[in-house]
DNA sequence: ATAGCTGCAAAGCATTTGCTGCTAA
DNA sequence: TTAGCAGCAAATGCTTTGCAGCTAT
């Protein structure tokens, strides 16, 4: 069975290798935001026979297919996550690197009435939020 | 005159060498978000005897000591801009790289409000906009 | 045949670091 | 003298790319 994300990129029109259905299934099963040394492992757990460059190429194409998106937690190196409909953002968990997604209808309002304020047409933007969760502040164990 | 950047490195118990007094003054003077490169430009053209070594461990250096405050637009590379004590994001004119300043309180406040729900305390938080000129918009003779 | 894909290794880019000589107290 | 700094070049980490062989049409 093609994984969701393959046949979005059949779509697309892309043509569909052994390894580029390797790496549609690995995202398309993924429920978190894994890198491309990340979804390289999960992918040569499938089939080992698929290098680092062709992941990192084929995750370019699949993002210039907008079938995923690339997301930046300014660690340094890039996340993906499956492109989705609804807006939304990411709060990190500085402690665990846990990622929780949210959404707002308040923040696109307001972001939308900003940038029409100063005279822009908004085309894009990015917002994270880091934080950690309020139960672990009290627990005074920290190690750091 | 020691420029202002450079007093407060002072007060935060920094050893001012030359290298380091130049990089403050650039930094000092600077209007706009510059990268390691450009600073590394603007104090060579003060002192030659600079090396962009230099520049990246110094930069490391204030910002540690939070006089200034790294940057970043997605671009791969650093920027950079004195620590402010107002909050404020930046609106980057995706067709000039021109960058604008804007504060919101209700933004402020919105993103608080979210990471409470989602039982955070907040740490940190990243948010740009990237947009076009209105203006610009309808002129026809766009090259790209 | 032929266009396009893959693997490998080399290259690229921003940034960091090991080392050695220098510099200021 | 001695701790810390600067310059240089080499190393790093993530990502891209040149090249040659392979694979489907």
């Amino acid at each position: 069975m093609p994984s969701r994300l393959e046949e979005l990129c059949v779509q697309k029109g892309l043509k569909m290798t052994d390894q580029r259905r390797v790496i549609s299934r690995v995202l398309s099963e993924a429920t978190d935001h894994p890198d491309v040394e990340e979804v390289h492992r999960r992918a040569s757990a499938i089939d080992p026979r698929i290098s680092i460059a062709t992941v990192y190429r084929t995750m370019r194409l699949f993002e210039e297919a907008h079938v995923i998106d690339r997301l930046d937690f300014g660690d340094g190196r890039a996340r993906y996550e499956k492109t989705r409909t609804d807006h939304h953002h990411h709060l990190i968990d500085v402690e665990t690197g846990e990622v929780v997604e949210f959404a707002s209808e308040e923040m696109e309002r307001l972001k939308e009435a900003i940038a029409r304020e100063l005279g822009y047409d908004l085309i894009g933007h990015r917002l994270e939020l880091y934080g950690v969760a309020r139960s672990r502040r009290q627990e005074p164990q920290g190690d750091s």
